[in-house]
Formats: C-alpha cells, sequence, structure tokens
DNA sequence: CCAGCTTTGTGAACGTGTGCACGAGTGCCT
DNA sequence: AGGCACTCGTGCACACGTTCACAAAGCTGG
C-alpha cells in the first residue's frame, strides 16, 4: 500500500467536494459495499462522472479500469488528505441559540471534531451544560485552547461582538475560524476565516424566486408579482442533472457563495 | 429616478455577493453615510475594489463618476434585484436542535424571511412554542405552505428523513429549499436547492491545518504532525489582503463550497 | 472655461473550474 | 489466447470569474 504524499495542490472545489464524496463513500462501506465507479459515485453525489473522475485524480490514489475504486482505500485517501486522521478539537464562542444547538449536536463529534470547550461572557450561561460539555467563562479561552490543542474555533455571538471573538481566538492561538455572524471578519492573513451566512442563503433564494416570478410573468401577463407558491409538485421524477457548468467554487478569499445547489438523482 | 429593467442575467458569484453588500450598505445607511466609493464599500466587503463596480454594474444601477454611489439608491437597487421589496415567509421542517434555534433567531424576520410555520413529526414537540410560532404537526404543511403563500421550505430534519421532508415541502408548493441535513437531496430539476453543511466546512479548514502542518514540517524538520496552535496571535494588525485569487464560486449546480474564506481590513 | 484630481465602467488578459471525448488498462467470457 | 465490455485517467475546449489598467466622466478651484 503506497503512502505517497499528495503529489499536486488540490484545487478549491475539489477540497470542497472531497468531504461529500467521503460522507457517500462511509456510508457505502457501511452497506459492505467494496467497489464503486466513477458513475456510481457521481449519482449519488449529484455530480459529473469526469469531474469526480478528476477530483479523485489529485489524490493520487488510483482506481482501477474497467472495475471502479476500493471503497475502503478512497475512504483512507480522502481522509488522509483531509488531514481527518486525527481528531480536531474546536471551540465554540457564544452559548446561545447558536451555540447550543452545535454543542447539543453530536455529529460534529462523530466526523472527527469534538467540542473541547464552550465560552460565554454572560454569568448566567457559564456553568451550565450543554451537550456534556460545561459552558466556561470567556476568560478561559486561551487555557483551554492551548490546553486541548484547539486549531479550529467556532464564532457563535451576537453579530456586535463577533470581531471581538475573533481576536480573542486569534490570540488564544486558533489558526482557523468558522464564522456564523452576518459581519466580514478582520483577521491576520494567516488565519484561515470561514463564513456561514444562513441570511445571505435565503437572499440567493430570494433572487432565484423573483427571478422565476419576473420570468413567467413576461411570459404568462396574467401571473402576479407576489409569486405564489408554484405547485409543480411532480416529487417522483428525480432529475439527474445535466451538471449546468459554471465557474468554479472554492474558500476563496474575495467573498463567494456559500451554499452548493445540487439537485442529484437518488439510488 | 429610473426603474429599468434588470438588464442582463446576474452571475451567480455576484448574487452571492450582493447581499453582503446589501448588508454593509445598510450600516452605512444608519450611520447617515450618503456616499460611497467602490474602495470603500470593497474594503468593507473584503473584496477587491474592480469587482464591486463589476458587480455593481450588473444592476445597471449607476455610480457617479468622481464621486462614487449614492448609499440609499444601492441599497434600493439591490434589495429589489435580490427581491426583498416584499418578505418571503419560511417554513421550517424539524423542530429540534437546530429548528429550534432558527427559530428563535430573530435576525430572518428582520431581513425579511419571517418564519411562517415550524412542523414536526414528533408530538412531544408539537404544540411548544419557539420564537413566537407554535409547532405544528407535519400533515398541517401544505395547509400552511398554501394559505401564507410560502415559498421558501428550511430542512431541519435528522439526515434519515431529509428526503421525506424535502418532497414534503416541494408537494406542498415550496420552489426553494435550504437545507441543513448532510446529504444529496432530490427534487425536481425545477426546484432550487441550497446546502448549509457545517460538517463539511470543518472539513475544509481540516485540510488547510493539515496542510499548514505538512508544510511547515517541511521546512521546520521539528514541528509534530498533531500540529499544537500556532500561536502566532498577532491580532492587531489586519491583514488587508492583496485578495488571494481564485476561480469562481456561484451556486452552481454540481456541489461546490459552501462558506467564504474573507480577511478585509475594517474601518 | 480649463486644469487637475477623483472615481466609475469596462475591455482584455489571466486563472480556475467544468465536461466531453477518447486512449489506455483491466477483467471476463468463450 | 483473443475478443469484448467496462471504467479510469486526462488532454482539450470552453465557460465563468477575477483582476488589471485605462479611457470616460464628473467635480472643484481658480
Ligand atoms: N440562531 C440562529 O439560528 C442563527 C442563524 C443565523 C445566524 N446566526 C448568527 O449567529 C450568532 C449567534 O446567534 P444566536 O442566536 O446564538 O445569538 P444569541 O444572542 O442567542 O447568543 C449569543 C451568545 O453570545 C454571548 N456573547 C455575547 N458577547 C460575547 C463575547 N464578546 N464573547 C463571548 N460570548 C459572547 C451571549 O452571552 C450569548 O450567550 C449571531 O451572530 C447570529 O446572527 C444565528
Ligand atoms: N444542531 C446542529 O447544530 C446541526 C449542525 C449541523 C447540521 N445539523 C443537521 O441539521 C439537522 C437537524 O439537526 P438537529 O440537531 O436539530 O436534530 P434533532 O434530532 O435535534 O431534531 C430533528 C427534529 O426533526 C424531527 N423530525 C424527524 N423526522 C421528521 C420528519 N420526517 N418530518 C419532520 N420532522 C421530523 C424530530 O422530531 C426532531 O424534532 C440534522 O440533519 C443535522 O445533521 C445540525
Amino acid at each position: 500500500m503506497p503512502t505517497e504524499r499528495p503529489r499536486r495542490r488540490i484545487p478549491e472545489a475539489t477540497v470542497a467536494r472531497l468531504p461529500v464524496y467521503l460522507r457517500i463513500l462511509s456510508e457505502q462501506a457501511e452497506e459492505e459495499v467494496e467497489s464503486i465507479s466513477s458513475d456510481r459515485l457521481a449519482e449519488l453525489a449529484g455530480v459529473n462522472a469526469a469531474k469526480v473522475r478528476k477530483d479523485l485524480s489529485y489524490l493520487g490514489s488510483y482506481g482501477t479500469r474497467g472495475v471502479g475504486y476500493e471503497v475502503a482505500y478512497l475512504v483512507y485517501q480522502i481522509r488522509r488528505e483531509l488531514g481527518l486522521t486525527h481528531d480536531w478539537p474546536v471551540v465554540i464562542v457564544g452559548a446561545g441559540n447558536l451555540g447550543q444547538a452545535l454543542a447539543g449536536y453530536g455529529g460534529f463529534g462523530e466526523r472527527g471534531f469534538p467540542v473541547a470547550g464552550i465560552v460565554d461572557v454572560d454569568p448566567g450561561k457559564v456553568g451550565t451544560v450543554l451537550g456534556g460539555v460545561r459552558v466556561r467563562h470567556i476568560d478561559e479561552l486561551s487555557q483551554i485552547v492551548q490546553s486541548k490543542r484547539v486549531n479550529i474555533g467556532v464564532v457563535a455571538t451576537p453579530t456586535a461582538a463577533a470581531q471581538d471573538a475573533a481576536e480573542r481566538l486569534v490570540r488564544a492561538g486558533v489558526t482557523s475560524i468558522l464564522n456564523f455572524a452576518p459581519v466580514v471578519l478582520s483577521v491576520p492573513r494567516s488565519i484561515e476565516v470561514r463564513k456561514v451566512d444562513l441570511a445571505v442563503e435565503l437572499q440567493i433564494l430570494s433572487y432565484h424566486e423573483q427571478r422565476r416570478a419576473t420570468t413567467s410573468t413576461l411570459r404568462s401577463v396574467a401571473g402576479g408579482i407576489g409569486g405564489g407558491p408554484g405547485t409543480n409538485g411532480q416529487v417522483g421524477q428525480v432529475g439527474q442533472v445535466g451538471q449546468g457548468g459554471q465557474g468554479g467554487q472554492g474558500g476563496q478569499v474575495g467573498l463567494g457563495g456559500t451554499a452548493a445547489t445540487s439537485r442529484p438523482a437518488s439510488a
């Protein structure tokens, strides 16, 4: 079993898809599927088969022509490439609505991101236990980060406090931040920041809804602008998509979208 | 005041940035700033100034050369383009950890996405009140969607139930879905789906952390692989970024990343 | 009214991402 | 052993997105 070093630098767009492949492959492994073709994997992931092959080719791990990929080996390779060979403890700043939901969610620990700690400024929150972890005061942040060797921090404070939270995280030694507050954080360029902004997601959906309404108005002059539900409910027929092409994605610096539109075929 | 129709189709990457500009411009408007340059807006949004100008040029709304853009007018134009001239009520499926956090979060209503309803299958959850909205049984979904004219649905059920939830939403008449479950939903191609997958975000961060560790190992042979915190905390000096370029983003069909990396200068 | 400064709008070059098409292996069946 | 069906790996063309650079346009002061 070759332990080749990551040969090329992996494109961000590919990095963003690897976790999806990984989840699917892990599921397949549980169902005792030993081998999988790029076609099948593409179908399950809702992407183009050529894209799957190209993505996987960056791993340097080879499939077998005429056969497909060995699921277990692929899982191993992707996990290694993503740095998932060991856990990455995370620390959450802000134990409000969202922080509590995150802490109470077991999915992170399962996927290798155990919650090493939750901190808050509110004395009323300190001491309460969320998802098995006791909320501690924010002054203990540095100590938690250092003793638990935390590299990843999550900002779940109100908007006004997000910049402060980020700075505290950076000072404490965190090098990657996942930010839920709808603000652009200012941090040293060496820090990797990713943003999840639900309002932005909804606004993008709104744009498409609005566009849908406008377009149909042009065709059927009757349609009101408010745009009632389209009620075309054809749920059964799944639309395997012709993958409407588009520029890349990736956690690029500028801004960039947040979610991905997908519409794959089910099994 | 010209009310020009949206001339060109707006690129997805731009659509994904407009909400960010909108938020910043709204804040500026509250601070009574009347005019803003692309440079300043770019700085606040953490993007390249040329990108800002190009993005805004798609709106057809004009700035004034030598001066900048009129904040209020830009806000109006962006809101119009994004379809934010009226509210878009949303319905949440799944009143668990996440559904409760979403319902309890006032930010959506403020931004034009009031929670029209929350539904769940669990009889124990039905009847409880979250964020001023009573949880109702999922069988009432269609009725809610139709009576409240809901176009956007949010899937916040466990993974196993997400596909079912999506199908119910589509049958009820919803045409856009925001999915929090880590699965690829199969829906008719006419339905717009966006996915927010926190585990994917963390795994992307993990990739970069791992890469950082590997790279530094090559340089300073000493460093352990586990990669303790880097503790280079230089918080004060904000890094206005040279916008490390990258391929596009956008809510493209395939998959695609979810969050964006940003690192702008603060005011 | 002109000179000089500022800032927009956009053409063009470049970089990234996507998807087709096909050569090149691999396994199976006869 | 040979033929055939299958699937990977990838070159290539094209689409999309980003950034630079600069002419056009507007403002201000004299
Ligand atoms: N709740 C959601 O569903 C949701 C959805 C989208 C975005 N968000 C964003 O997530 C963030 C958190 O939302 P929420 O609903 O959990 O808010 P919240 O008000 O319920 O919780 C915020 C918590 O942060 C704590 N806090 C305040 N200042 C702090 C500081 N300087 N350091 C550490 N902790 C501090 C508060 O004590 C509070 O417990 C907000 O920025 C919000 O915009 C939340
Ligand atoms: N909680 C988080 O912070 C978090 C983070 C990332 C992803 N997620 C994802 O979000 C989803 C929800 O997470 P959660 O923590 O809220 O889960 P949860 O178990 O707390 O809540 C799920 C809710 O959905 C309800 N439900 C189950 N089947 C349903 C159906 N068919 N129709 C309607 N409702 C149904 C359940 O009764 C429950 O109330 C999961 O897919 C999870 O992977 C959650």
